[in-house]
DNA sequence: AACCCGGGGCC
DNA sequence: GGCCCAGGGTT
């Protein structure tokens, strides 16, 4: 069989060593001193793209200095914050990890990515993130950028999730963590894209996939990511009409449907119902108006 | 395992 | 129009 040997990790490693600085891109949460910063920009950069945090988190990071300070702010303050990110069950996950850190953490956040996991929003992604970056803890961040360099570069063939879990532990190494894992973020950012730059790609020379050719292994986000459904006409495309209109300032339901126009009011008030499942929206007399305000 | 959750950029 | 994006939670 062609299994990569340890040969292969050890090469590939200090290709991504040398190129490492290079790839780096100047984002403010990199090498940020402060784990509530680092960990607010993990939690905003969730399926969302790096250019469309920069700004929210800049400001999210200001209003909020701490997590005290964010956990002591009603929801609808985070939520205003939260405009143009999107999947607002975040945003509200975000303001109950900062509940949860401010009741049951003496205000710090933790550093174990165990205790991490406890947090509202923080899953394995997450969790490794805020421990590697911010505590400098010697764990492997997998998201899918990096599944997708392993399966291309090292695997050349799909791998599981489980699977690129495994092969990113063992690429990790004894090395220092945070600078290994921002180099892979980078690379599949920047060169392992989707639609791959390999051109131009600085570990081309050692890519199992340049070298031995094939399909590509890593096609539709290397199984680590899944599929998302279609936006337009959707509920969630009304999701965020109504939200959007709701950070303006408080509506009557009547107000609120009529600035909905094109959408059925019945189906705008069924959305309506799960944003205030969700916590997101609350009555209050005859209109609504964002939770916690 | 399947489904839900934003929204803009890109082809 | 379809695919992508520093994923996580619920059923």
């Amino acid at each position: 069989m062609t299994t990569s040997g340890s040969n292969d990790y050890a090469t590939f490693r200090r290709a991504l060593r040398r190129c490492a600085p290079s790839l780096v891109r100047p984002l403010p949460w990199i090498e940020h001193p402060d784990p509530w910063a680092v960990l607010v920009s993990e939690v905003m950069l969730q399926q969302t793209q790096v250019s469309r945090v920069v700004g929210p988190w800049s400001r999210f990071v200001e209003a909020f200095a701490t997590p005290t300070a964010c956990a002591n702010a009603p929801l609808s303050s985070v939520l205003r914050l939260w405009a143009g990110l999107g999947y607002h069950r975040r945003a509200k996950a975000l303001h109950d990890a900062a509940r949860m850190i401010r009741d049951e953490f003496a205000g710090v956040v933790p550093r174990e990515t165990s205790q991490l996991r406890r947090l509202p929003g923080v899953g394995e992604y997450t969790a490794n993130a805020v421990a590697s970056f911010a505590f400098k803890e010697r764990v492997a961040v997998v998201d899918t950028n990096v599944a997708r360099v392993l399966a291309r570069a090292l695997a050349n063939r799909p791998l599981s999730a489980p699977e690129a879990r495994a092969m990113s532990q063992r690429l990790l190494g004894r090395g220092e963590s945070a600078s290994f894992n921002q180099a892979m973020l980078d690379l599949g950012a920047q060169f392992c894209r989707s639609v791959p730059l390999c051109a131009s790609c600085p570990v081309a020379r050692v890519c199992r996939w340049r070298l031995e050719g094939g399909a590509d292994p890593a096609p539709r986000s290397a199984g680590v990511s899944r599929p998302q459904s279609r936006f337009e006409g959707s509920d969630r495309q009304v999701r965020g009409r109504i939200l959007a209109q709701l950070r303006g300032s408080s509506l009557s339901t009547a107000a609120l449907l009529a600035r909905l126009d094109g959408a059925e009011p019945a189906r705008c008030r069924l959305v309506l119902d799960g944003l205030i499942r969700d916590g997101l929206v609350e009555r209050r007399g005859r209109g609504v108006q964002l939770a916690g305000s």
